[in-house]
DNA sequence: TGTACATCAGTGAACGCGCGTTCACTGATGTAC
DNA sequence: TGTACATCAGTGAACGCGCGTTCACTGATGTAC
């Protein structure tokens, strides 16, 4: 680079230089946890990755905190994106759902670290409005199945059973949702998630030889239920 | 305690003390895991609750991942105990997977932090010989909604696809027990832990107000499902 | 029963560690005139 | 274009903390003869 700049441009470089900044610091976290958890996330141990001094992260965040819900963030966008790709593949409902769930087995496999740092542990990580929308966006996919799966016979819901704020967002992502759907919705992600879990904390893998085989019958149930008429 | 003691009692007596401080220790562990978390659990936080010198831990556990382990074993008993009582007081199959879903869920929500440390962040807890068979006896529990629901259709599982060690156990317990049922057992079990995993991590309550309406009618299809023909 | 010895719970100080966060400061980068 | 000023990433030392574990020692409890 040995161009001169003009001063808007290098005020960019300054701003560009923090974002890059601020990526190591997140990429050098995302390593930390990967290897050693959430409590492996040390800032002494990034800046001492980094080869910076340690108060330095000060100038990129308010507080551990803030970096770990960065990087919650950021994993439920992955999570959600891949999801969305898997689900991308299918044109059935039936074989949405089959393909979001190996999606969601699949990616708790590779990433099991920032797997748990989103749904273990009571994360307060989750409390940034960027990771609340995260989390919606997540959401969102599995609402995207049950709501085009099938409609409802009239069910007991109604939306006052939903919060407010994340039943206007899936509302005005799906216009014909109907509050059982909504529930439909949630139990879905619980039979995903109660197998997934299970196996990425060690639950299942002594016990079974191919848990994706046992996962891969509970999702043929999953998605016989999702597009038949019943509860 | 003015009486004299013979030798015998006497060592005994020693015996008894050592109890004791054993239970005041995992007692107070306790106390700690139930309000900060298994990190809360501090060798020196406990013997200063206790007033003892942070040495004389190491008379009664090598080490601290050996009180937790032991804390993990109880808390398997406790879980299996509660959800054996729950199922004792139903007859028929379907009432006994809706009361041992029922309590597993109840016990979660009483008992969040022991829940935990039982089955997140891949807890290395669960090592001892004495955590292991506390975790059989928890999953003989499910093993047994499955083994008296039904009889199976022929399904394409074999003893080998199991682990040895526990298919010994659960075939000694349940002589009748085919593949199939130990792998429909493990299904059960990922479709009561996801949804409860769910609300106890906070993922569940936020956007829907009567998370147990919800899981009933979960358990409701669960029940039907254990008790109809199928995969 | 009385004495000599062994056991072992408990002490208290120390070792060495890593952590999150603050703070006064330096120096390069960018801005205004 | 050149100078005076403002911004702010980065420094390095320090604060204060709690942790798991070890160790030489004391003293009460139990054992053997």
């Amino acid at each position: 680079m040995v161009s001169m700049t003009s001063p808007k441009e290098g005020a960019s470089r300054r701003a560009r230089h923090r974002a890059q900044t601020t990526a190591e610091i997140k990429a050098t976290a995302l390593k930390h946890l990967v290897e050693g958890g959430t409590d492996a996330v040390a800032l002494r141990g990034i800046a001492r990755d980094m080869g910076m001094a340690p108060g330095t992260f000060y100038s990129y965040f308010d507080t551990r905190e803030a970096l770990l819900a960065a990087l919650a963030a950021d994993a439920y966008r992955a999570l959600a994106a891949h999801l969305r790709t898997a689900r991308e593949g299918a044109r059935e409902p039936a074989g949405r759902a089959l393909a979001h769930g190996l999606a969601y087995r699949a990616w708790a496999l590779a990433h099991p670290q920032e797997f748990r740092l989103l749904f273990s542990g009571r994360s307060p990580h989750a409390q940034t409005p960027d990771s609340t929308e995260a989390e919606y966006e997540l959401c969102l996919g599995i609402v995207e199945i049950a709501a085009t799966a099938r409609a409802d016979a009239g069910s007991p819901y109604s939306w006052d059973d939903f919060d407010p704020a994340f039943t206007e967002v899936a509302r005005a992502a799906f216009p014909d949702l109907t509050p059982a759907t909504l529930a439909r919705s949630l139990r879905l992600w619980g039979r995903l998630h109660g197998l997934v879990t299970l196996e990425i904390d060690g639950l299942l893998r002594p016990q079974i030889t191919d848990p994706e085989r046992l996962y891969r019958d509970e999702l043929t149930d999953v998605a016989a239920w999702l597009t038949s008429t019943g509860t």
